[in-house]
RNA sequence: CGGGGCGUGGCGUAGUGGCUAGCGCGCCUGCUUUGGGAGCAGGAGAUCGCAGGUUCGAGUCCUGUCGCCCCGACCA
């Protein structure tokens, strides 16, 4: 083993930000040398991108090998079958790359691999005696995402640590699935990131028990909501409790109020203040019942339109609605969708309709439209609303839920806001950003029933093996290192992940400093460390931004100094610089680089 | 898929229908320079995304098309 030369090595940094680069860990990445776009989506890995990669790697495997999992490694391109028998070729619908063989033969880029580990443990494991087991693969992933964006932070090829857990009863599940939460955890510390735990959804992986590990970053795509009390949970997985009913029998039976050109929630608000101001405080946006309509369509095709009611004051959350609703999927109510149904008044959308002094229910549970209608968990029984009254520049007061209306249910999928409370009484919730770094499941017997992964008990009975699923973006770690980690002149690698440990730049052109800077870096490769000698002879400026720009944890700068018997020691992470006598310069950097010292003194 | 924007040497960009498409960075040659992205001199490198149209004349205007980027609905 020998050092590297800076002036061999493939590296070639970039003096101006790329135009399409928008987020800071791409722009250094790719300045930096360490990647290079190949397709939308997806990235070639130069060679200090793979020397990162590579480090993010052995922590991950480290890990999770010390929890006991074993590691295999099954093919990207898979064919069709057992994905087909799990429902996944139909359920993954256009984020799969499918492909054909010459034959015809249908094929796919894998974007997660459940099938595979549970028909290899079907193939060769029949006992209870054989579990429980744990194996993992670091594979490379594919996804058609409908929008890659932030370069390796959400790529259409990405690598992936997937482990696979199999037990026979829901104890070793629980087992498993615990264990490989402590193993994120430390994995997260290593990496250094700041990150949250979070309940998720489970989407289309099925199973029922799920956490995301989100790195707190504001440019992350995730919103989650945690409260002072400890709760955190991604928006969409934040389940409001149905409030207590609310004793209505002092409320007036529902009257019409005129409200001409009032078919939204503001202009409503100021037509029932005009026309019918409250005694005690004006009407606000949360004392009217705004309902909302969505055509829902189902995996079997199958559509049929579904009225929510939610305060005014709320919007739908889309991801919200898609989580509650799944496997089926929600889409706009069309102008031809109202077209067809004359009934359904855009703007004036009640749970009830007037005739005479009576009040008909107009939606939900016995209702004249037979429609169906879910509320907000806010909206419960004996609670009085400002609503649409189904007809044309009219709306009614004193609508009350249970007494004038039954609605078919709850349906969760409000919006969730900053000091909302916490559904287990927490506190105010604080909403903020992440990046989704791995998400562990409880994933049960879904896949083994699919595919009949089943191991006879200790009674002889054949049951089905019970699973987790746990995957770590391992491509996607140095992205979110490399973001929460950069500054203004590029990338700041902690130690641990660093492409070099340190890099010795000679600065100078005198026959003393060469040999100087060379002697050090040979005997710091001697001692282990990973070395790059920046040997090119440019103008210092260019070396040190190099240097800075590519993010080394430590630098040694050889040059004017030597006339003093000194080098300049650079930590890039802290900012700090301190001149080292040469004789103890090798001593003081492996201490730096062994975490052995502090922080270098400034001079 | 909806909304917005952009396609001009390797990278970043300028370019009022009018002469030979300009600049910075990078690259090559020579000399000088060496502690914060050097200086001088010379040089290579572009059918202006593609196709069609308008025009005496198109990088510039029109139509189409392809691609990319950004914002929203999906996910490690």
């Amino acid at each position: 083993m020998s050092f590297d030369r800076m002036s061999q090595l493939f590296v070639r940094t970039l003096r101006e930000n790329p135009a399409d680069a928008e987020v800071p860990s791409h722009t250094w990445l790719v300045r930096g040398g360490y990647i290079r776009r190949a397709a939308p989506g997806i990235y070639s890995w130069l060679p200090l991108g793979l020397k990162v990669l590579a480090k993010i790697e052995a922590i991950v495997r480290e890990e999770i090998e010390a929890i006991g999992a074993q590691e295999v490694h099954f093919p990207a391109l898979l064919p069709r079958e057992p994905y087909e028998a799990t429902g996944r070729w139909d359920d993954y619908g256009p984020s799969l790359f499918r492909l054909h063989d010459r034959k015809g033969g249908d094929y796919l880029l894998a974007p997660t691999h459940e099938e595979m580990f549970t028909l290899l443990v079907k193939d060769l494991y029949s006992s209870y005696k054989d579990l429980p087991l744990v194996l993992y693969q670091v594979q490379t992933k594919y996804r058609d995402e409908a929008r890659p964006r932030a370069g390796i932070l959400r790529g259409r090829e990405f690598i992936m640590k997937d482990s696979y857990s199999f037990d026979v009863d829901d104890e070793g599940l629980a087992r498993a699935y615990d264990r490989h939460r402590e193993a994120y955890i430390r994995i997260m510390e290593r990496l250094g990131l700041e990150f949250v735990i979070v309940k998720a959804m489970s989407g289309a992986m099925g199973g029922s028990l799920s956490e995301e590990f989100l790195a707190i970053a504001p440019n992350g795509e995730d919103t989650f909501a945690r409260s002072p009390g400890g709760y955190a949970a991604n928006v969409e997985a934040v389940t409001i409790p149905v409030a207590q009913p609310v004793d209505a029998s002092d409320v007036p039976a529902p009257t019409t109020i005129h409200t001409p050109g009032a078919a939204t929630i503001a202009t409503l608000v100021d037509a029932v203040n005009d026309v019918n101001p409250r005694p005690d405080r004006p009407w606000s946006g949360s004392d009217t019942l705004k309902n909302v309509v969505f055509m829902v369509k189902s995996p079997d095709g199958t559509r049929s339109p579904l009225i929510v009611g939610l305060p005014g004051d709320r919007e739908v959350d889309g991801k919200r609605l898609e989580a509650a609703l799944f496997p089926d999927e929600a889409e706009p109510f069309a102008d031809a969708d109202f077209a067809a149904h004359p009934e359904l008044v855009k703007g004036y959308i009640g749970p009830v309709r007037l005739d005479g002094k009576k009040a008909v229910a107009f939606l939900g549970e016995k209702s004249e439209t037979k429609l169906r209608y879910l509320v907000d968990p806010r909206v419960v029984e004996g609670t009085s609303w400002v609503t649409g009254s189904n007809a044309p520049d009219e709306h009614l007061v004193n609508v009350v839920i249970g007494r004038d209306v039954t609605p078919d249910g709850f349906i969760d999928v409000a919006e969730i806001r900053e000091g909302d409370p916490a559904p287990d009484g927490s506190g105010p919730l604080t909403l903020d950003r992440g990046v989704e770094m791995g998400h562990v499941f409880q994933l049960g017997k879904k896949y083994a029933e699919a595919l009949g992964l089943k191991v006879l008990d200790r009674n002889g009975k054949l049951v089905t093996v019970t699973m987790g699923s746990y995957g770590f973006g391992v491509s996607r770690a140095v992205a979110m290192v490399a973001e929460a980690t950069c500054d203004d002149r590029g990338l700041a690698w902690p130690r641990q992940v660093a492409p070099y440990d340190a890099i010795i730049v000679i600065a100078g052109k005198g026959e003393d400093v060469v040999a100087e800077a060379t002697r050090i870096a040979t005997e710091l490769d001697a001692a282990g460390a990973a070395i790059v000698l920046d040997d090119r002879t440019v103008s210092p400026g260019v070396n040190f931004a190099d240097a800075e720009l590519i993010g080394f944890p430590t630098s040694v700068i050889v040059g004017r100094g030597l006339a003093d018997g000194v080098v300049e020691v650079r930590d890039r992470a802290a900012g700090t610089s301190a001149h080292v006598p040469v004789a103890e310069a090798v001593s003081v950097i492996l201490a730096a680089i062994h975490g052995d010292s502090e922080e270098l003194d400034l001079p």
